[in-house]
DNA sequence: CGAGTACTTGACACGTTTCAACATCCGTGG
DNA sequence: CCACGGATGTTGAAACGTGTCAAGTACTCG
């Protein structure tokens, strides 16, 4: 990590969470021409049926994939947090199947796909690890189906919880499971497959048995194991080279 | 495609139906040093915690992406057929995070990692080909986060039907929407999250609205374009260069 | 012929949705 | 400054989709 601020801090931190780069590697990530610019809440990134020629990385706040599906329902796919790429693989999959919006305030920063492709062919290990990020992207999706198809509302909001308050934990987010997680409960049901009012009540059940406490955007998980027990909740699948251990991202 | 037959055969045609290989790429994929199996129904190709060191591609036969949740339900994330490469991942994502098994007696051919590495080394376009088939894989999954979480069991069943003739379709293998489709209604079940009693009512009323007929593992999709509208399916996430025809596949 | 597997049916229970009403907070404009 | 609308969260009661249980049929295979 260079002593020097730099713009693709939480990217390198996500890169390092998956993949072990060597000096050049990082130096040549962090040399990649970017724009930036900051974005309101529910913004499109990029829409369904588009071919973007660049991809972002999220510098902070959140953004969610969804698709609108034929009775006008939303149904969020994933959400990304700081250092995620999350259309990176809008570089070989050109037309977008689903819409990239933002869920809260964002800072983002915009890569040329030729720039992405540039240090892919230069640097193999950057292709390997932008690779696998994809791949860890497919997997999330995979325990999304399991979590959507195999388990009650109780044990699904369970599981998302932990999901992201791992997540943030991996770029050092998620200090003592406290994060700053800018969700609706009504998002939340967009994202699970539930009605929001049984997104209110079934959070009101988790806090009821001193798993979680959850205002103003603030989650703090107070029973971690619970909260694991709660969500059949295995990180395996988040691919993470060493799991966080939550405290403060070292400076 | 190379006038004598091919193991490779329905490999190609799948990598054809995403992207365009040039002669040489396709020559090099043929030439790809493989081990031929024959497995019966249900056996595990890879199971979840392990580490291959190669990946595999389905000759003939049909396989499934599984986990089992906390209550022992098996939740299937995904269905393989003939050319597809289901556990192409695993050169990226070396632990297992869900367990890859056979639904009906395949023929598979397995390829080392290292010669896959190899391939990609040499031949850019197909690195490319391959990122992009992962990238579809994820795809996928995102629609069936999107089949489960926003759609109920009527329309959820149909569009898995679209999806699977539509991929069988896209190697030839789904001649007038009509395929071999060798999944028991408690495989369907595991896979759209539905109870077995309510796969089977589901179907019925999809034959008793003249969708389709499904006997003996043949399925015959009678209206396609009811089934797509009862599906609420839209096939531009499978990302096929052309859609099929549902013709035979030219010789 | 018996055992096993896949499929089918009916009745009831349960999880979740829907609808409608209400509380709270916040930024905006009169 | 307060009134207002809009977004978010909360609550109760009834309706609905789907799961569960239990029984029974049809087939295949040794």
């Amino acid at each position: 990590m260079s002593s020097k601020p730099s713009l693709a801090e939480y990217l390198l931190r996500r890169l390092n969470s998956i993949y072990a780069l060597d000096a050049d590697d990082i130096a040549a990530v962090d040399r990649l021409p970017v724009q930036v610019a900051d974005l309101r809440a529910d913004q499109d990134l990029v829409r369904e049926g588009e071919r973007p020629t660049r991809s972002c990385f999220i510098i902070s706040g959140m953004t969610c994939w969804f698709k609108i599906t034929g009775k006008g329902q939303r149904q969020i796919l994933s959400f990304h947090v700081a250092g995620d790429l999350p259309d990176l693989q809008s570089i070989h999959l050109t037309k977008m199947d689903s819409t990239l919006s933002t869920v809260s305030p964002c800072r983002m920063a915009f890569v040329q796909h030729e720039a992405l492709h540039a240090v892919c062919a230069e640097r193999p290990k950057v292709a390997n690890a932008l690779w696998r990020m994809t791949l860890i992207d497919a997997a999330v999706f995979r325990e999304w189906v399991a979590n959507l198809g195999g388990r009650q509302a109780y044990a699904r909001l369970a599981h998302l919880l932990c999901e992201m308050t791992m997540r943030l934990g991996a770029v050092g987010l998620a200090e003592n499971h406290v994060c700053h997680l800018p969700i609706t409960q009504s998002e939340l049901a967009d994202a699970t497959g539930m009605s929001a009012v049984h997104v209110n009540r079934t959070l009101q059940s988790l806090r009821r048995k001193g798993l979680v406490d959850w205002r103003d955007s603030k989650l703090s998980v107070l029973d971690w194991d619970g909260l694991q027990a709660a969500g059949d909740f295995d990180p395996s699948y988040l691919h993470l080279r060493v799991p966080p251990d939550f405290r403060a991202w070292p400076a």
